[in-house]
DNA sequence: ATTACTATAGTGCGAGTAA
DNA sequence: TTTACTCGCACTATAGTAA
């Protein structure tokens, strides 16, 4: 799914093929985007190709319409441009349960981290993570807490071993108060682990597949 | 200014580079875009050429932030969405009036479309248009016209010459009703034609260069 | 009128690498 | 570590044109 397709996407909703078959020739398109009739049909082809648009076809001319994935695609497009100018300070996060590999627990348990847990969480938390595998329309919001501050708590050496930096955005699930926990120098990942005071899986009756809201505050 | 510049522009944006100076090193920006380090440096380069950022360069990486040209360029992206996801019924258009050749007044004085105003309009306009540039921000809204419906006016044939379909939307200018008039099959253009039951330029003593708002229905 | 094929020209990407 | 150059390849656009 190349960038350029996205716009003649777009440009497609503009037209009126957002929520119905609309007449568009591959001219039409093409004056609209500044390309070649030809470039705009081959577009209009890769659309259809990808799932993202459906094709009447006749023989003078089509009709267009995006498809569910289509429109989801832009919307995604369009929560990200949202969140750029209207940023909201507590976002609603979706995701399914799932199991980690105990990693979590792991780093959470140690000494240096809990005791930044407990001075700017206000909270020592249960020795373990929920791991939430984010919903992709939720990805947007998930992905601003990568691009901001948080509440940060230092990484340190032990046994030889680097601990990095992470930071921390209060929340709640369920109800229950509990903070993202995620690593400073973070690349691009839809899990997101949640630490709070009691086991969030057997406090919340949780299991692997359950899908939750996590509501996380940003500043 | 190619479409895959303003999607790096948008994700700098993401990554704070919109309203202040970020550390940005082209290798993380070209993670986030899916792109090498190598091209995400030259789309850098690309952006501060065409104006959109600005950029301060040290030995070991790089702030970047949003030129107003570009934050501009990304507002009009996000109205554009906006408009495709929550459309209003009513948009405020601003432009500055400008004098045209005469054109519109020798079209709107042709007895078949005088007609048809006054039954579909319910008024009957005075002869000549008051022609508004556009401005570039309102572009999206403007165009939104283009791709409705509006009150259809039927064309026809007058001494051998073609008068094509034209549409109208209603609306009001300085309180004043009046009605946008454009034509059905529309290349892109940031003029708009207003006509009324009087001569807005003298009513409301505007003249060329004078910034205006016009309130239009879309439905 | 359309859509869309083919051939050619042009642009952009990534690998290697210099500074 | 950075940024950003050159080179070769692949992708994409356009012109011409067929259907």
């Amino acid at each position: 799914m190349k960038q350029v397709h996205a716009t003649a996407l777009k440009q497609l909703a503009i037209m009126g093929a957002l929520n119905a078959f609309t007449e568009v020739t591959s001219k039409r398109l093409g004056e609209a985007l500044g390309i070649s009739q030809q470039a705009a049909s081959m577009t209009i082809l890769k659309l259809a190709e990808s799932g993202l648009i459906e094709r009447q076809i006749g023989h003078k001319g089509q009709r267009l319409m995006l498809s569910p994935k289509g429109v989801e695609l832009l919307k995604k497009e369009y929560l990200e441009y949202k969140l750029l100018f209207e940023p909201a300070k507590r976002m609603q996060i979706h995701g399914t349960v799932f199991s980690g590999l105990g990693e979590g627990k792991y780093y959470i348990s140690q000494p240096k981290y809990k005791q930044q847990f407990l001075k700017k969480l206000l909270f020592e938390p249960f020795e373990g993570t929920l791991n939430i595998r984010v919903v992709p329309a939720d990805m947007p919001l998930f992905q601003r807490l990568s691009y901001s501050e948080g509440i940060r708590i230092e990484g340190f050496v032990s046994k030889g071993r680097t601990f990095g930096d992470v930071k921390c955005f209060l929340g709640r699930i369920q109800g229950i108060e509990c903070s993202v926990i995620l690593p400073v120098r973070t690349h691009y990942t839809d899990v997101m682990e949640l630490i709070a005071r009691e086991n969030l899986r057997s406090r919340l009756s949780l299991h692997d597949g359950d899908i939750v809201e996590a509501e996380v505050e940003m500043d």
